[in-house]
DNA sequence: CATTAATATGCAACTAATTGAATATGCTGA
DNA sequence: TCAGCATATTCAATTAGTTGCATATTAATG
């Protein structure tokens, strides 16, 4: 369901092609939603149907061509209801914090190594977010308007990764007081 | 694929029903794993298949007989090889992200309420981890071995939570300054 | 005594997501 | 020039997850 509004989202900001939703869903919208582009030009076709969007051939040349879909009034409208609904708290599915909870069943030393190893790829993904922090929003009061938004998720994103890194360093310190 | 790893994880602390599951799935483990009870029943007759669980029936007087799941030693070296497998970062789809990167569609004060009822449902789940953590665990160092994992789940609860609540801070204070 | 709630399990239909291909164009570097 | 990569889209098959219903037992509540 959601996935649907996840792409008009992306697509109001600016009409783009199945191919290029595919790309944003794997860098800045990819934080907190995610799709292969397979799902995507399965719902592209969907929403065409349901005149949420409208689609457009563009000849490129050096490249094929590329069908960009537009946001419709409706589908515009169709959003907006939905961005007024009230949204639950996202469920997790982690397959990290399961392992741990059955931490018991395989030796410390190869907890610890799995904790250590998530530190980095939480730390690695903290870095990239502060350099587009850095890069695009270097005082947050002079933040232009039509960023705003973007911001506020990135700051989230950030948060996140310095959240986990936090628990790491808790956890191998408990580990080693267990010990 | 995981599901099956959530249920032997769950069985092999303590073997039990699909309705123990179903409850313990929108408890503790809840946390990093979710699933509805027709989920977990059609999942317990595939392991049962495969034998890596066995169903054992008990009869109680005063509610309805029951099936009692165990693992069998073939789903406890199954589960094993698992945990020692590396896994990646868990990805989420987070609505409530994706309408704030929309924000811009829908009035300002609207983002505002959003996120403070948003700040008040983690807030919420914060009490009741800290609640846990208070009656279970009230030293870190005497933490009993068998909880010690279980332990260690609970602080990253905490830990996310906490990081919510501040982001919500961050972002209402943000909002303001924007104005 | 009837109703509701909790326990306990299951089927069927549907929707969503994943996996693995296949197809076609054109650029770039060895 | 040929391989490999990036662009761009689509099909088919399978697996996972959701929704709605159905059933049965017993405890508690009014």
């Amino acid at each position: 369901m959601s996935l649907a509004y996840a792409i008009l989202v992306s697509l109001v900001c600016e009409p783009k092609s199945g191919y290029d939703l595919a790309k944003q869903f794997d860098g800045t919208v990819g934080f907190f939603w995610q799709a292969t582009h397979q799902q995507i030009y399965r719902e592209l076709t969907k929403l065409e149907q349901q005149n949420l969007i409208t689609a457009e051939a563009i000849a490129q040349d050096g490249r094929p061509d590329k069908k960009v879909f537009s946001v419709s009034d409706t589908g515009l409208a169709h959003l907006k209801t939905w961005l007024l609904q009230s949204s639950e708290v996202a469920t997790l599915k982690d397959e990290f914090l399961l392992k741990i909870y059955a931490g018991c069943l395989i030796p410390e030393d190869a907890i610890a190594k799995k904790i250590k190893h998530h530190r980095q790829l939480h730390q690695q993904q903290l870095e990239i977010y502060q350099a587009i922090d850095r890069n695009f929003f270097s005082s947050p009061q002079d933040c232009p308007k039509e960023s705003r938004f973007a911001y506020l998720t990135l700051r989230r994103g950030i948060n996140f990764e310095q959240g986990w890194i936090g628990w790491c360093d808790e956890a191998l310190e408990l580990l080693t007081t267990w010990q």
